[in-house]
DNA sequence: TGGTAACATAACATCACGTTATGAAGCTTG
DNA sequence: CAAGCTTCATAACGTGATGTTATGTTACCA
């Protein structure tokens, strides 16, 4: 005797709302088709579900018991539409996100526990990798959002590009370098400290030597290269030397008193940092609600910056 | 977004059993069904429920997340299934059981706990009435089965008869009366004894006028009347009284010790200890199988009576 | 004893679900 | 790496349960 779960919701319907009646419009259904479900029901069960001739439907003991079983079929079946609800709404699911090493540690890893602070049911799988890599990830779909520095020229066709903050680079130290305590930085004074170059592949390698280059550095000193942000900060605090780092990155670290940046102008790379997605890919809830999310966080990180700009309380 | 349980069953079939068409199977369903409504229900809900293009399909986390849900609508079915196999084999249900109140305490009431022990789902409801007011009660439908002695003959047209036990009666005693003594028992021994008469209405009443009729006692003592066979019994065994009762239940009360007959031969009436119940009425289960239960139970007591009496253990 | 409210019945449309047959695409295996 | 097997998807079709509105019964209440 196998039994149509909705047959059983049917019942509980009724049982709890205290009639045929109200049972079908609390189903949202019209009486009459509530009535002859019963009447098909108790043909097949071979048993009255309902004392007859008793105006306000009285159940039957077994159709108790089958109300109870009702119960939770109910209470599974809306909880699985809160899960539907909360996917279609953003609230649950997975975002593969991928980023540039020194981005997604520096900027993006702060902004993560505060979006889950919102949307815990949303599971975030995050990878690193430069733009060409990123870009192939987005294309086979083992990628949901990239977020990576770009020409914004360069995009290519099937991507969708939104820039979240202009592409500007330091010369950063660290937190106690002995440069930041002198009122104004010459060239001859920056030239003879040693660098740490970030990974070849990184566009921040390219950036670096076109920093130097154009503050007429030609010869410089490379002590240490191919480390992950962190250990780049550590060595920095811990020697005198400087490197090259994004403006922002910078701007977060402040705040651990982890990083400085030296005063100097330097030029800013034809890129943005921005959110690279595929067109072509199904545009799922978690990934759209990530992406505001971070664009939003952007945005006022972007206005924090101009307004310490402004104040000039770069060097507070 | 309502979801159909039906589809969430399906879901959990298809996870636990790894695979679309093991799924189908299992729900003893078609492939190109289950296949069908998957493809229906990721359309409705907007998302993936499987990774495509791959060929032992693999559930999305969304799909997994409803699977838990449908596990629980599959097993509150499941135990619906139960309750109703249950009710349809007579292993649940109620039993609204009537009876003439000196076979109920005397003799029914030790056969339901040996019933319930098989059947604790069987509900008994008890009442007391005599054979009019139980053919009422059939009737309108407030009683399903009555346990009283009737003539066969005059069992009304929509009624069905079971006789389960032949109409005898016996002159009952305390069990240390001193009567039971003697050796011969002659009228006039018990002439002189006061007598308990049942309630007016009840068959055993006009039985033991027939009975004393009979044996050519005219005028007897009646010291207490209108009792229940409990307080009969105390009565009896706290004086010298005597009273009518069926054979039946004396035989019953033996083995507690609390009651014995006179060995005197009394007339039997023209009815039997039988079981009663309405054509009309709908046969339930439950009902059905505790009037067998009672009827073996019937039998058997009939064989140990006639094995008592062919050994002569009647006073043993 | 009406009148009202609740349930049952009738008649009809439709759509999801079941079927079989068949195609397409992964995975496996020599 | 191609063959072959397995697994899933699609197509075409019938049907039955479910929904609807309209209307009939019947229990309850005043």
């Amino acid at each position: 005797m196998k039994l149509d779960p909705r047959h059983l919701e049917l019942l509980s319907a009724i049982v709890d709302n205290g009639g045929l009646t109200e049972g079908a419009d609390a189903l949202g259904k019209a009486q009459p088709s509530v009535s002859r479900t019963v009447s098909m029901l108790e043909a097949r069960v071979g048993a009255p579900l309902f004392e007859k001739s008793r105006r306000p439907l009285v159940p039957t003991e077994l159709c108790l018991a089958l109300a109870v079983e009702g119960r939770k079929i109910l209470a599974a079946n809306k909880s699985a539409s809160t899960i539907v609800a909360s996917y279609q709404g953003g609230r649950r699911g997975v975002v593969r996100l991928g980023g540039t090493p020194v981005f997604m540690d520096g900027v993006i890893s702060a902004m993560i526990p505060q979006f889950q602070a919102s949307f815990p049911e949303v599971r975030i799988e995050q990878s690193y990798g430069y733009s060409n890599e990123l870009r192939d990830r987005l294309d086979n779909n083992t990628l949901d959002l990239a977020i990576c520095p770009l020409n914004p020229t360069t995009v290519g066709d099937g991507f969708e590009f939104v820039p979240v903050l202009q592409g500007r680079n330091v010369i950063a130290c660290g937190y106690a370098h002995r440069l930041l305590a002198k009122p104004s930085i010459r060239l001859s004074d920056i030239a003879n400290y040693p660098w740490i170059a970030p990974p070849t592949s990184s566009p921040l390698y390219q950036d670096m030597r076109q920093v130097l280059a154009d503050i007429g550095i030609r010869d410089f000193k490379v002590s240490f290269s191919g480390g992950s942000l962190t250990a780049t900060i550590n060595i920095l605090n811990n020697s005198d030397a400087l490197t090259v780092l994004p403006y922002s990155v910078v701007f977060m670290a402040r705040r651990q008193k982890t990083l400085a940046a030296l005063s100097i102008r330097i030029g800013h790379p034809e890129r943005s940092l921005g959110l690279l997605r595929s067109k072509a890919a199904p545009k799922r809830p978690s990934v759209e609600r990530f992406s505001r999310f971070v664009a939003n966080e952007f945005a006022s990180l972007s206005a924090t910056i101009t307004k310490h700009e402004q104040n000039n309380l770069w060097r507070d």
